[in-house]
DNA sequence: ACCTGAACACCGTTCAAGT
DNA sequence: ACCTGAACACCGTTCAAGT
């Protein structure tokens, strides 16, 4: 008796780490809070709207207190820290990434203000903070040598305009 | 009756440009085609080898004759070629991208060389193919102006790793 | 307000049986 | 060799009806 809505998203966690996000259906994580599917239906509007919420509460943990370094430093800090969060769960870049698609926005804002800091108009710290948050959605499995060269290729990239 | 591999994926990429990817499944082609489902199998061992299959197709109509370029501009000329094979269908860069997942080598090879013409040792030739690859995928919906920025951001970056 | 039970409209895949 | 028909084991979502 009373279940709120943040037991369905900590439970959705726990499937997705369990199974991976394939696995994790509206009807299998019903089942495992012992409900019937349709009771997901009086927290959630849908699938998508839960999935948004179990993304948040990812990124909500894996949020560290702000630094105060370089607008570079940060930069870096920043995909850093979004991706030890997304890696600290099964399938979490993919998730994160699926979110992303209805919401770019959310995740992108720290980026851009990092790079306005660093001198950015706004053109470049709109392109510079997709192309980075792009890159660690994509670049999740990667090597973290591998991982820190190719986000130094965009680093560098954006150190170029930047600096001159 | 007669009909082959080759007309699946026709069919297929038919139905991809009418109702896009998340609406291709195995039994609307089947239908699509006058047949069971069932019938598919006979063809390809699952949907994923279908899927490769529609993606080979795509890229091979999008294949271009290579040019005589420095090896920037060639780097340049490939993800551009990519970018416009995946523009050519409704969900191109979503097919392409799963598709991706499974086989990277193949859309990653000709970065690699046009890379390690100029210059790059093997890391960074594989680091840096991966990376514009990626980016490309990604970035399928980027308006031209802000694709072509942020493809130079990830050019400049290998530029300066490998000019000086 | 919250949940059940059951339905609707789908999936991918397998396989005996037919031609 | 190729296909049908039917099944198996799933999906997301809706909704009358119950408490």
């Amino acid at each position: 008796m009373g279940y709120h809505r943040s037991d369905v998203v900590e439970r959705a966690i726990g499937v997705l780490d369990e199974t991976g996000l394939e696995a994790l259906s509206m009807r299998r994580l019903a089942a495992d809070l012992g409900v019937q599917a349709g009771a997901l239906y009086h927290h959630f509007d849908n699938k998508a709207a839960l999935l948004a919420a179990v993304a948040d509460e990812i990124l909500r943990r894996g949020r560290r207190p702000a630094e105060v370094v370089a607008w570079d430093a940060e930069l870096q800090l920043l995909c850093v820290g979004l991706r030890e969060a997304m890696q600290r769960h099964r399938d979490g870049a993919a998730l994160i990434a699926q979110v992303h698609r209805a919401d770019a926005e959310a995740l992108e804002r720290p980026l851009r203000s990092a790079l306005e800091r660093g001198g950015a108009d706004d053109r470049l710290a709109r392109i510079g903070a997709r192309s980075l948050v792009r890159f660690v959605l994509t670049h999740e499995s990667d090597e973290p040598a591998d991982f820190a060269l190719g986000l130094g290729l965009v680093l560098d990239g954006l150190r170029h305009r930047l600096n001159l």
